[in-house]
DNA sequence: CTTGACCTTCAACTTAACTTGAAGGTGTAT
DNA sequence: ATACACCTTCAAGTTAAGTTGAAGGTCAAG
């Protein structure tokens, strides 16, 4: 009573998630991204999940993480075996440091657009973005 | 009763942020960063703006945005002549909406991971990073 | 007046993250 | 059985963001 699992060639997988092929296979290849298997003919065939890991990917290049980053969160999915649980849990809890540190970056950008845009809505025509970017004021 | 204003050469501009000079230069050529002035001997002199220049440069690269991106915010700056400032305020829009999306994105990376180190925390070993990170539960 | 730590330019190299192209096999519709 | 849109591998090219190195000028100290 298995379901057909509903498995997709690589076409479809990039029509889903908006990337090229070439790309896939390269993501493949960086060890980010496996096809759940090949048909006969070599072709290869993703499930479902493949569309979320490869927005998980997307997600996490586009607040500044490399591939390589990304490679060893992903990894985490796969602790079958030894890889004590420990070096999980602590590799975990630095990446998610380092998610903090990103999102207090991105809100010290954040503010300084928005304070460099009410300047420019409410008055003359001060545009500035930096000076407002330390939070220096004594 | 001009003050002194603290100038400093590119040496001391790279280590008060941790970069090599080459990159400052760098930069320069891409239009990021120009020195206050030169000495006689070519020297580039900087005054301590730079150095808040710079590490608004390195936040807004941490999160994500492209050299290009980021020349153009501070392009913002120098709108003293024409340069419509309906333009700048539409820019900032734009890229005010870019961080927000950013931050989104990073709120999915940090839930992702967040709910991994609960589960590899509380239980027996199950440290999954995916499956986790889409809204989609119905 | 030379030594050493700075600075200059310019060209070439590096790495990450892909893309492009060649040469060829597959699948299905007519 | 012949198009045509898919898929395969492998090698080479591209872009961004720097770094490295050569060849040389500068500046403060001794």
């Amino acid at each position: 009573m298995e379901r057909q699992d509903e498995l997709m060639n690589i076409g479809a997988v990039a029509k889903a998630t908006g990337l090229a092929t070439s790309a896939l296979r390269f993501y493949e290849q960086k060890g980010l991204l496996a096809p759940t298997m090949r048909n006969g003919a070599g072709y290869r065939l993703y499930n479902g999940q493949a569309v979320e890991q490869v927005r998980f990917i997307r997600s996490a290049q586009g607040v500044g993480f490399n591939l390589d980053d990304i490679r060893t969160l992903l990894d985490l999915e796969q602790q079958d075996a030894g890889s004590s649980q420990a070096d999980v849990q602590g590799l975990l809890e630095r990446r998610l440091a380092q998610v903090d540190e990103k999102m207090k970056e991105l809100k010290r950008v954040r503010t300084a657009l928005g304070r460099a845009l009410e300047r420019c809505r409410g008055s003359n025509g001060e545009c500035a973005v930096i000076r407002e970017i330390s939070p220096k004021r004594s």
